[in-house]
DNA sequence: GTTAGCATGTAAGGAGTTACATGATTTT
DNA sequence: AAAATCATGTAACTCCTTACATGCTAAC
């Protein structure tokens, strides 16, 4: 939700919308845990309310929507959480709510948690191999299958990381003093970017 | 658990373990939810302390492992469950699950299961691919680079069910009269199957 | 005989959902 | 003006985890 209040200010009915498609791969929320959450936040002082600008047209007792800005210590917050190591930053969301903000972390930090994620994969992927090897006699083909699947996908990722990580690095020691705000995108194939 | 314990009765701390290595993938269960849950199952008949077999060597007071088996009550409800239609059997977990134990379940089912499934994730694609059309200028491009890993993914996954189906339907027709119990295998690459 | 790991259990609490309640704005 | 949908909020409840408490059994 900061990551999200970061970009622009928003009332909670568009944030949970906007969860839902950039988190949506990964976890949504019910109103039932977002307003609470809002309700927190703004007590921490980490998220005031925009006050509604008064424009000619607004009435008196507007009180319907109420949008949220993300405040200085709200933004401290923010790079905190996104820059944090630890199992957090490792596991399926965590790892997906940090790289959906790459965009506002340093390159530092990216590279840090793409190896991070990839460690605690190489990790899974050995005890899964593991287990696989112990098991192999015992389990019927459909186990197995879903088992060879679930690494398989696994292995996939890491692929993907290992290409993002090489991109990072380029760009990192490649254009060191020249900083090119395009071109963010790593090796992409097919999509055209506007 | 039910399906564990159609394999063959035992107690709750081996359970675990095999719930972590099968299902590791999907979830884990600690043992504050797992005992409970076995109690319940025991409440509702569905399984049944195995009496400790009057062994040479057991002590009378042996009462450190305690030993679950199936009931026929619980078989019923196994069956009843894996065959069951409807969201749960279509989302991660519960997919995950009835797949895990597609040896114990009928070829009609199980056909029914992998379709659901993959009318389950069209689905899903079409929706991420409908809000990628929408967004595409307006995310970063590290955004763009998650929904597109995603979105692969699952289009992963929809090839092999497809695999799977056309596995399970040549199966039915192709050798109606003669079950073969071994060549459950739908075709594999590297696996070495002892 | 003491440490390490097996084995069972419970109480407190965290995190989020469902279902409900309510009102404002836009569309038909 | 009725219906749909936008928008906010709460209370009860579910599900599971963490942390603790307890004893047994095997190994050194």
């Amino acid at each position: 939700m900061l990551g999200l209040l970061h970009g622009s200010p928003m009332h909670g009915y568009e944030l949970r919308k906007r969860l839902s498609s950039v988190l949506g791969a990964f976890h949504a929320f019910s109103y039932g845990s977002l307003y609470p959450c809002l309700k927190e936040l703004l007590a921490r002082g980490l998220i005031a309310e925009e006050d509604p600008e008064p424009s000619p047209r607004a009435r008196a007792g507007r009180r319907s929507r109420i949008v949220y800005r993300l405040t200085a210590e709200g933004k401290d917050r923010l790079h905190e959480l996104l820059g944090e190591a630890g199992p957090t930053s490792w596991d399926d969301d965590g790892f997906g709510v940090r790289f959906a903000f790459f965009g506002q972390t340093r390159a530092d930090i990216r590279l840090r948690i793409l190896e991070g994620r990839r460690s605690r994969l190489e990790e899974r992927m050995e005890a899964v191999r593991a287990a696989f090897a112990r098991t192999r006699e015992r389990v019927d083909s459909y186990t197995l299958e879903l088992q060879k699947h679930g690494l398989e996908s696994v292995e996939r990722e890491v692929r993907w990381l290992n290409e993002l990580i090489a991109t990072e690095r380029q760009r990192d020691t490649g254009t060191a003093g020249q900083p090119r705000p395009d071109e963010t995108d790593p090796g992409h194939q097919s999509t055209s970017n506007a």
